[in-house]
DNA sequence: CAAGTTACCTGACGGC
DNA sequence: TGCCGTCAGGTAACTT
């Protein structure tokens, strides 16, 4: 379940490993991601390449190469990176391979295959990274994502105010476990019709999910099934959480008992006392 | 055009 | 023991 703070940790992982390096070798299992791998036109954009830089656009990670050519890597619920020895036992789920020119390599694992490895092409980063996410909303951190923005987007939606956050169109980054914590630390219900909230509020909204993001980066992001960092270390940001997987377990500001509802087909987790009905 | 539904995929887990 | 159903959920394609 990666979302934006865990995709970040990964980042901050990687990128002093993997800046500088050489990739000299691909492999690939011959499984398709959500997207089949494009295995021949990575041996070509990028077997020579040097890595210049790894970044982050929503919850994606972008490894760019000094030709401007660029991996682009979606982590689906179960996929992560990481850097391991050359020679070291493969794993079950391994489906990608980059072979480095140090004697590591860094690996694409994923369970259930809803990642995605894509690439592009050199000499016209610009171009097609634009037009690759195009229809990505803003980062939560940046100066295009006010609450103003967002007060506008949502104007005569009746969708769940939930369901809209975790909307990437509208605003990138923010999954199922962000959007309920940052919910319930606002007050807000999460069955809230998207537009029926002020100014006000989302100005607090947009304040808290900002905060909440960058807490649990600092943590290292959420471990609750399988996540680690790419050195192999879980987060902790799970023993924060107020109400995400807690439902009949009791609220820490009011005392009153969480439950757990399906809003949109994604749990739901609501403190009566302190996120009022709509 | 908005909103709702489904497919994709594997493993963990509960019930019988 | 093992079989079956359910759930986890980001994204995009699809239907209403």
């Amino acid at each position: 379940m990666p979302e934006l703070p865990e995709v970040e940790v990964i980042r901050q992982g990687l990128a002093p490993h993997l800046k500088g390096l050489k990739i000299i070798a691909i492999r690939c299992s011959e499984k398709p991601l959500r997207t089949p791998v494009p295995y021949n036109e990575m041996r070509g954009e990028l077997l020579g390449q040097t890595i210049t830089a790894v970044h982050r656009r929503a919850k994606y990670l972008i490894v760019r190469m000094d030709s401007d050519a660029a991996i682009i890597i979606h982590l689906g619920m179960t996929g992560n990176m990481g850097i391991f020895a050359k020679n070291s036992d493969p794993q079950k789920h391994d489906h990608v391979y980059w072979e480095l020119d140090n004697g590591t390599e860094l690996r694409f694992n994923d369970t259930r295959r809803f990642g995605a490895v894509r690439l592009l092409e050199a000499g016209s980063r610009k171009t097609l990274e634009k037009q690759f996410f195009a229809a990505t909303g803003p980062e939560p951190f940046s100066r295009s994502c006010s609450a103003r923005y967002l007060n506008k987007r949502a104007a005569s939606r009746k969708i769940a105010i939930k369901k809209f956050i975790m909307d990437s169109h509208v605003i990138a980054g923010v999954g199922n476990i962000y959007a309920n914590e940052s919910l319930f630390r606002s007050k807000i219900h999460p069955d809230r019709a998207a537009a029926s909230l002020s100014a006000k509020e989302w100005q607090r909204l947009l304040e808290v999910i900002r905060k909440t993001l960058k807490d649990a980066i600092e943590c290292g992001g959420s471990t609750i099934s399988d996540f680690v960092d790419a050195s192999g270390r879980g987060g902790y940001f799970q023993i924060n959480f107020q109400v995400y997987g807690r439902a009949g377990r009791t609220c820490a500001i009011c005392g009153e008992t969480i439950i757990k509802k399906n809003i949109g087909g994604r749990a739901s987790f609501i403190c009566p006392g302190c996120q009022k009905q709509p």
